[in-house]
DNA sequence: GCGTAATCAGATATTATTGTCTTAATTATA
DNA sequence: TATAATTAAGACAATAATATCTGATTACGC
């Protein structure tokens, strides 16, 4: 079980954490990514694409092509990519599952997933990846 | 996409849920669990059996029999029921899904994601089952 | 121009999850 | 004791998620 986002998600949130952490104007290779990150080529290639579709990443093709942000990355949020990919309906959910059912006869966790979604609403848009990529501290992410 | 747990672990949040509003000692059928909550019936037999399984359950064969909770209400937490089907792996991972990484040299989001992971606990060990059915409006979970 | 390195795109394969069906075992009750 | 209702269990089917493969396209550098 992957926990709150697929695992598509997660390679994406991972990818772009990597490029925002490159020299500006530099592009990645999917090769580099897959090795840096340790995930699958192929998916992760197919996972750049739809980025790349939404507008979040550009892509070069050729010789010494890759991918890089396509925005300034003070412009993009964890939020950007997570509804890129795993959409965002979570944010209106049951996390019980219950379908047409939001908060008029609230069950008695009501409140405190409410609060909860709000969180996670929270950390996704709070910090853009600017700042993030400052305080990371993960140096296999660093360019070598 | 399913917000934190399984569609399994959801219908059988919602089947526990439904026992702990029955009069105490009546047993409810699959097929009455079935109709009430909306849920494929041979899917909810299985994680019934599941449930039973792991002890949290007593099922009765036979005509007239059905599920009861195996257990007072109020010594029953969501996070039991969770752990039985999902397991409660999540306590532990990354929202990322970096895999090996917790704490040192942890990211920018790490703080706000372990507060949040703590949340999702509370919320499922916070109130047992007991309180939750007192304090449910819910009227179709009502016995008719 | 030509060869190489890279992405792009689509087809396919694998695996996990969800859902269905069928039969057997069990029990209350008529 | 026969019948009907019910869970138990396992096989099967459908769908969704994850992963891989292959060929085409593009761009760079020689
Ligand atoms: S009231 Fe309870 S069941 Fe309804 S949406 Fe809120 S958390 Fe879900
Ligand atoms: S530091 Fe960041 S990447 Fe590492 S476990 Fe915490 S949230 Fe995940």
């Amino acid at each position: 079980m992957s926990i709150i986002f697929s695992r598509q998600c997660e390679y994406a949130l991972q990818a772009v954490l990597y490029l925002a952490l490159q020299p500006r104007g530099t592009l990645t290779s999917s090769k580099d990514l897959t090795t840096r990150l340790g995930v699958p080529y192929h998916f992760l290639g197919k996972i750049m694409q739809s980025l790349t579709r939404k507008g979040l990443l550009r892509s070069q093709k050729g010789s010494s092509g890759g991918f890089a942000l396509a925005l300034p990355p003070k412009d993009i949020t964890l939020f950007h990519i997570v509804e890129a990919i795993d959409g965002v309906d979570f944010t209106k959910k049951c996390v019980l599952g219950f379908p047409e059912c939001s908060g008029k006869n609230p069950c008695a966790v009501h409140h405190q997933w409410a609060g909860l979604r709000e969180n996670i609403y929270e950390m996704l848009v709070r910090k853009n990846i600017a700042e993030m990529a400052k305080e990371t501290k993960k140096p296999e992410f660093r360019a070598r």
